[in-house]
DNA sequence: GTCTATAGGTAGATAGAC
DNA sequence: GTCTATCTACCTATAGAC
């Protein structure tokens, strides 16, 4: 089954052009690859050749660049899902394309992905309660999907977050130089949804 | 398909009794929750009722205590599902055990699951490649089991890698105080897989 | 083996000039 | 908006007494 939407994204986008951006693309790589806690933000400033000072005329502080990427981080994935499906009918194509697409950007935007399974621990109270809505969002509209194609399994909901835990995961192992065709991994990972969601052929 | 050994290990039962197990039971809880470099040495040491000097009695750096606990991590997993499949003939119910017991242990040992999965990067060049050698071999095990079910198809290490992450991922979600029963969990788990290597049956 | 005290370094954030 | 300089706090690790 081959994806209808092999549209890439690139969730920066949602930022407008300056240093704001810049600052903020240094940071999904240092975050990414560091982790909130062992990244530093001199060197994330350094990177887009501004002193540690001139961050914070752009962010209040390193936990509000968290937030930021974050909200950026999750309204990508949502957008992207939901462009994924726009239009298509048959409950199996829509998953597949659904989890395609999840999974793809995980692949895609790996150090971003990352901040957003791993980082959000650092946000303050507020600000993971916004980002946690989102992801919520996310979550019902998976299980939305999934429902569909088995209407009566009562361990649905695990299902999905099963299936969810398949994409998210490739943000810890995808390795980029590697080269490995995201487009190829969303279609696997879609038709594996699929067989996942056959509970009446399957044990 | 019933899980047949619901036995729980104590991963730590092999560290031996004393000062520098107690020490790696409260990193394992502190690098759990707020990463490597989110955790700090002192409040571990305190943790135990020691002073942050008492600590480089048992460990030589920070990075080594992270060492010891990966290294007693990645054993305890190796373990859990050699000692699941044990005895077991039919391939199916092999996968379903294997599988069965890498979710639970993720789920059981959440804590330590992710200093496994996510604080590797903090280890010393010569650590981690020992601990790389753990994890090869694990992943190389479900590899084996799985093909099994599907000697003919191309994917199977991609596919193996998916069921794979479903277990990983518990590590990142699972929250003890909601008391999800970690033994059906792997039971679903376990059968989730079976059908993701169905590959005749689905397209 | 455990303590107190502290060295030595780093990181987030601010002050004030330009 | 960006800089230099610096404050303040924290953290890993060590020194040396007991």
């Amino acid at each position: 089954m081959a994806d209808t939407t092999p549209r890439r994204y690139d969730p920066c986008d949602l930022i407008p052009e300056g240093a704001r951006r810049n600052l903020a693309l240094a940071a999904i790589e240092a975050f990414g690859r560091h982790g909130f806690d062992g990244a530093n933000t001199r060197k994330i400033a350094e990177q887009v050749g501004m002193s540690s000072a001139g961050l914070y005329v752009h962010y209040a502080s390193k936990a509000k660049l968290l937030y930021t990427i974050a909200k950026v981080g999750h309204d990508s994935v949502l957008n992207a899902v939901n462009d994924a499906v726009r239009g298509i009918a048959e409950p199996d194509r829509r998953v597949h394309a659904w989890v395609s697409a999840f999974t793809r950007w995980h692949a895609d935007n790996h150090a971003l992905a990352r901040v957003n399974q791993y980082e959000l621990r650092s946000l303050e109270q507020e600000d993971f309660e916004i980002i946690s809505a989102i992801r919520r969002k996310t979550e019902a509209a998976a299980v939305r999907e999934m429902r569909v194609l088995a209407p009566d399994d009562p361990d649905i909901r695990m299902t999905a977050r099963a299936i969810l835990s398949m994409g998210i995961d490739v943000a810890r192992w995808y390795n980029p130089a590697a080269a490995r065709d995201s487009l190829a991994l969303g279609d696997l990972y879609g038709t594996l949804a699929l067989r996942m969601l056959r509970s009446d052929e399957a044990g």
